[in-house]
DNA sequence: ACGGAAGCGGAGGATGTGCATCCACTTCGT
DNA sequence: ACGAAGTGGATGCACATCCTCCGCTTCCGT
């Protein structure tokens, strides 16, 4: 990848960087369909530059998100350390949670057919074992309710940051209140209810949610 | 609206009738961005025909989805008829899911900043004292949890049909397992499980969900 | 301190998409 | 059978985004 046959000029290896950094937070913030101008506009350079670093959008886009993947599989890796079942399990779906409900670009390239469809593919078979057996680990120790399956989990992560979206500018943490719903939905049973880890939405922050679209 | 002026001639309201139900069918299923053309060819009718009808895009969008915006604040009312505080919360619960869950336009339209913004702000107005009252109902009757607040039901509902919009094609169902979850989330406390209400999805489902985009 | 290689910017060509118009032709109703 | 009402779809227009191209600038080794 960097490829050690040049090294870059000081002020193309700046600019590259630049690139990055501005693509990066303008992928979580707006999702990964920002116009290759306003890339270039954000990291204060001209279009042709972020041309001639990456051939094209899609190879910006894979440069910028197979770190993140791969942080994905790592942190599946990190839960199977956890010793209590129940505690793995709630730390990895909070997690991911947390990933996608704060990253609009993450979420997307998940959800995409051809955005690195190859690489995300990979990503999720290296998972999915891992939540096979967080699950099964969680449900043989009563925690976890049984009739849950492998496939709700990416489900609810996508229910979840559905929610994130529409609720980012106005209450950023709003997100972790549906995430509360659904994890004491997720128990076997309980005798009460886990509190609410994040405030509810006021009138005024409702309405610009559930208006403010581009 | 249904002007009695002059009525149209046969073979115009016929037309008149195959656009509309075109465009119903189109609208619920992939969307209110479906063109113009589309719109057209699916009614076997031409894009001149659509304009004579409906003055522009929005006329047409408007012209459709006023009834069902009529339809959710009949719901409400309905819904306080019913005994039982949990019932009713649940049967009003349920019913805006499934609405916006099998109609994607419906979705967008109430999510919408513009499309007919001021009809579905008032149709919200209309809702909420009611949605209120049921909530309070449930909640005194023990059933409902106590942090649970007016504005977290339309987030749910938009986290619903998110996951709606994704599975529909292969699972049309699936979404009310999500919603089971969901609903299992609200109980104040509760000593099993509310058995789901669909099967989960196999992998076959699952990979096609999550790669067909268009 | 200078010459050439590497890098830069951003106007503009290419492409795509969708709305809405227009008008020669067809169909309806009396 | 004749005029009014209706029709279709090619066409114009507007907009958005991708990516190329090339005259100019900056860096770096000697």
């Amino acid at each position: 990848m960097t490829s050690p046959a040049r090294p870059l000029r000081v002020d193309a290896e700046r600019n590259r960087r630049r690139i990055l950094a501005a693509a990066g937070e303008l992928f979580a913030e707006r999702g990964v369909d920002v116009s290759m101008d306003d890339i270039a506009t954000a990291a204060g350079v001209g279009v042709g530059t972020v041309y001639r670093r990456f051939p094209d959008r899609d190879a910006l886009i894979e440069a910028l998100f197979e770190e993140k993947l791969q942080r994905i599989a790592t942190l599946a890796a990190g839960a199977l350390e956890i010793e209590d079942p129940w505690d793995a399990f709630l730390a990895f779906f909070r997690a991911i949670a947390r990933m996608q409900a704060e990253d609009r670009g993450l979420k997307q390239v998940l959800l995409s057919a051809d955005r690195g469809r190859d690489r995300v593919a990979e990503v999720r078979n290296t998972i999915r074992p891992v939540a096979v057996r967080l699950l099964e680990r969680a449900k043989a120790a009563g925690a976890l309710r049984e009739d849950l399956d492998t496939f709700d989990l990416p489900m609810m992560h996508v229910a979840v940051s559905a929610v994130a979206e529409l609720t980012r500018d106005v209450a950023p943490a709003y997100w972790e209140r549906l995430l509360a719903i659904f994890l004491d939905g997720l128990a076997g049973s309980r005798a009460g209810t886990t509190p609410m880890p994040a405030p509810p939405l006021d009138l005024e922050q409702f309405t610009t949610a559930m208006s403010r679209r581009r």
